[in-house]
DNA sequence: AATGCCAAGATTGCATACGATTTGCCCAAT
DNA sequence: ATTGGGCAAATCGTATGCAATCTTGGCATT
C-alpha cells in the first residue's frame, strides 16, 4: 500500500516565501491528509517513505514527522517508526473538555475584536461550507470537515491571542481524526446552523449568548459520537497494556 | 561566555528507565535550566555547544533544541541559531489571558477527583516552596520560583486531562521566562498564602471558590510584572522591528 | 574618522553512512 | 501440525561531512 496517492502536493501555501522550512510544509501537507483522512489512523508513516515522498532526506521528514507527534497527530514507537494516531476513547473525551473550557473564552475574546470585514470573511466561509454540505462524495465530506474546522481556527484567529490559536489547531486537528474513528452520524458532524448562529450572536455583540451557543455546539459533537466501544485494534486496549 | 557551568546534568530524573530518548533528556534538562533562569533570556544555544555539553552529536541536540521551540520556550532564526526566548509584553499578556481561561477549568476538574493522598501531596509541596521563601540568595529564588510552578503543574495532574496538563506544562514554563524578565518585586511575585487558599478550598470541595481564588491569584501575578516598560535590549524593540 | 567592501571563520541546513533494533520468514525439531 | 530458533530484510537512531548562509574583522576609500 502505497500513501503517495493520498498526499496533495498542492497543499503548501502559494505564498510559499522562499521555502522557509522545507519540514514545514511537509508538516502541513501531511497534517491536512491526516485531518481530512486520506492518511487513515493507523497508517504508518516511515522515515524514507516520507522523504522519497518530498524529495528531500530522512533528517527533514524526521523533523516533520517529530512535529506531528510534538501535536498528537501521530505517535511515534522507538525503533518502529510513526504511526497517524488512533485516539482513545478517552483521548476523545479529553479533547473535547479542553474545548469545551477553551472555546467559550476565545469567543468572548472574539466578541470584542471582530470587524465587519471579519463577519463577510465567515459568511463567505459558511456558504462554502453550505456547499460541501449538498454535495455528494467523499471528496465533499473531506472538504466538509476541513471547512467546519477552519470555522473554530477562523474564530480563534479573530480572538487575538496566538497561544491559545496554536491550542485550537491541534484540538481541531484532533478532533477530526477524533471524528473519522468514532463519528456515527457524520454529514450533521458538524452542525452547519449552528456556526451561523454563533456567527450571528457575535454580530449582534452578545458575547454571552455566542459562548453559550458555542457549548452546546461542541456537546453536540461529542453527543455524536459513539465513545463507548472499544477500537477494533483490540488486545493492547483489551488488556490495557502499553 | 560557556553555558556549561549552567546546567545540572542531575536533572534527567533518576528512574530514566533505558534512556528512552537521549533528545527528551537533553530538552528536560534545558528546561529546567531555562525556567528557573540558570539560562537567560536571548542567550545563544548553538547545536554544537549543546552537542558537546551531553556529549552527543548536534543531530540529537537539534532535537531537543527543536522541541523546546514548539513550546515556545527556545526561538531558532534560520542560519542563526536557537535562543533562550525573550517574551514580549503583548506576549506575557497572552501567556497569562491563557491561564485565567484554563486554569479555573482545571481547578473546577480537580476538585472532581482529587483524592485526601494528593491533599498531602500538595501540604507537602507548599511546606517545601514556604521554605524557599524564608531562605535567601539566589539559588532559593530559583528554587521557589520552580516549587511555585510545580503547584500549578501538580493541579493539572490531578485533574486528569493529559492534554490541559501538556498546555499548562507550556505555559508555566513560559511564565517563568515572563517573571524573570518583568517581574518586579520578585521574591511575593507567585503568593504562596494564595496557594494554600485554593488548596483549603479544594479541601473543602468548594469548587467554585477554588476557581475564584485561581483568578485572584493569576491576576495578581500579572499585577505584580512590568509591561510597560519596553525591554531594555532596545533599539530593535524600539523601533519595533523584528 | 566614518563608511563600504571583501574575505575568513563560524554555524546552520541537509544528505548520507553505519550500527542497532525490530520484524518476518523459513526451517528444523518435537 | 505446531513451536522454537535463527537468519535476513527493513527501519530507526545517531554521527559526520559538505554546501550554503551568516557574522566578523580588517582594509581601502571617501
Amino acid at each position: 500500500m502505497n500513501i503517495s496517492e493520498k498526499i496533495n502536493f498542492t497543499d503548501t501555501a502559494p505564498e510559499d516565501r522562499s521555502q522557509e522550512d522545507r519540514s514545514m510544509a511537509i508538516r502541513e501537507s501531511l497534517r491536512n491528509a491526516i485531518i481530512d483522512r486520506r492518511l487513515a489512523p493507523g497508517t504508518k508513516l516511515s522515515e524514507s517513505e516520507v522523504g522519497s515522498l518530498f524529495d528531500v532526506s530522512r533528517t527533514v521528514a524526521r523533523a516533520a514527522l517529530q512535529m506531528l507527534a510534538f501535536e498528537g497527530l501521530v505517535k511515534t514507537e522507538r525503533n518502529r517508526g510513526a504511526f497517524v494516531s488512533n485516539p482513545s476513547p478517552e483521548e476523545a473525551r479529553q479533547i473535547f473538555a479542553s474545548r469545551r473550557l477553551i472555546e467559550p473564552g476565545i469567543v468572548a475574546a472574539a466578541v470584542e475584536r471582530i470587524t465587519p470585514e471579519d463577519i463577510a470573511r465567515f459568511r463567505r466561509q459558511l456558504d462554502e461550507e453550505q456547499r460541501f454540505l449538498n454535495e455528494r462524495g467523499p471528496a465533499a465530506r473531506r472538504a466538509e470537515i476541513k471547512a467546519s474546522g477552519d470555522f473554530h481556527l477562523m474564530l480563534a484567529s479573530v480572538a487575538g491571542n496566538v497561544i491559545l490559536q496554536r491550542f485550537m489547531d491541534e484540538l481541531v486537528a484532533r478532533s477530526s481524526l477524533v471524528i473519522a474513528l468514532y463519528g456515527r452520524s457524520g454529514v450533521s458532524s458538524c452542525g452547519h446552523s449552528e456556526h451561523t448562529a454563533v456567527l450571528d450572536a457575535l454580530e449582534k455583540g452578545d458575547g454571552e449568548r455566542a459562548a453559550k451557543l458555542m457549548i452546546h455546539h461542541i456537546d453536540h459533537i461529542e453527543a455524536d459520537l459513539d465513545l463507548q466501544l472499544k477500537q477494533g485494534s483490540g488486545l493492547k486496549d483489551a488488556l490495557s497494556l502499553a
